[in-house]
DNA sequence: TTACAGCATCGACCCGCCTGCATATGAGCA
DNA sequence: TGCTCATATGCAGGCGGGTCGATGCTGTAA
């Protein structure tokens, strides 16, 4: 999965499947060890992390990590490169900027080019 | 709860706190009904919806949609006003706008003071 | 080939949550 | 006072999700 398109929750009543979309992306999100790793990661050297750099400062098990990795890179957050032994994980570029457009109303921003 | 306050996702490595207590109003709107009920509401004809009326579009019994609602509430999203025999919910101003600039990069945004 | 390190997957446990039914609360009305 | 309507709350069932230990898989090194 790939950051679907979905319709910004302001303006018309959202339809039934983009408000599940959009929960989905969200529920990737709605996790403090998940937020903590997008956290971690992007503030990681290279704007990127490997699985064993990650476990001991979230306190949490190895598979627990490479769960949660794998959660949030199904939800199209992060992407996975496998380097050796190593996987490095890194934040997809504007992937959350994306979600938070969809949360906030049409107060103008710089989106590119405005419509879908 | 009213929408505590949080350190960004970006820049430093969020704290374990700040992470839970992100998650919590992630968690609040990370479910299809809950995003449904906020659009409903955010584009009806005052801005403001009671039970009632948002029963049917959900098409959820009237228990859950007052659960959903709460949740919402509590959650610093929503505000709840009693007039009469009905219950009028309305958004916070500004406080998804809110959960949206926690989750972006410093991006250039008007942030009034730069802050910590 | 063997041994080992980094990750992913599997199975299981347990807790939290979404939902609806039944019921309580509370305001307005006859 | 009694009745009705709009909401809120309690309770319970069922499903989904976070966590860990054990295990499988794949490079790397000896």
């Amino acid at each position: 999965m790939t950051m679907p398109q979905i319709s910004p929750l302001a303006g018309e009543p959202i339809e039934r499947a983009d408000a599940e979309r959009l929960a989905g992306v969200l529920k990737a999100l709605a996790d403090p060890a998940r937020l903590r790793l997008l956290s971690l990661i992007q503030s990681a050297p290279e704007g990127e992390a490997c699985v064993c750099d990650l476990t001991a400062p979230l306190g949490l098990s190895q598979p627990t990590v490479s769960h949660h990795l794998r959660i949030l890179t199904e939800a199209g957050l992060l992407e996975r490169e496998k380097r050796g032994v190593w996987a490095y994980y890194r934040l997809v570029p504007s992937a959350i900027a994306t979600i938070a457009d969809l949360l906030t109303p049409p107060r103008k921003r710089a989106t590119k080019k405005a419509a879908r």
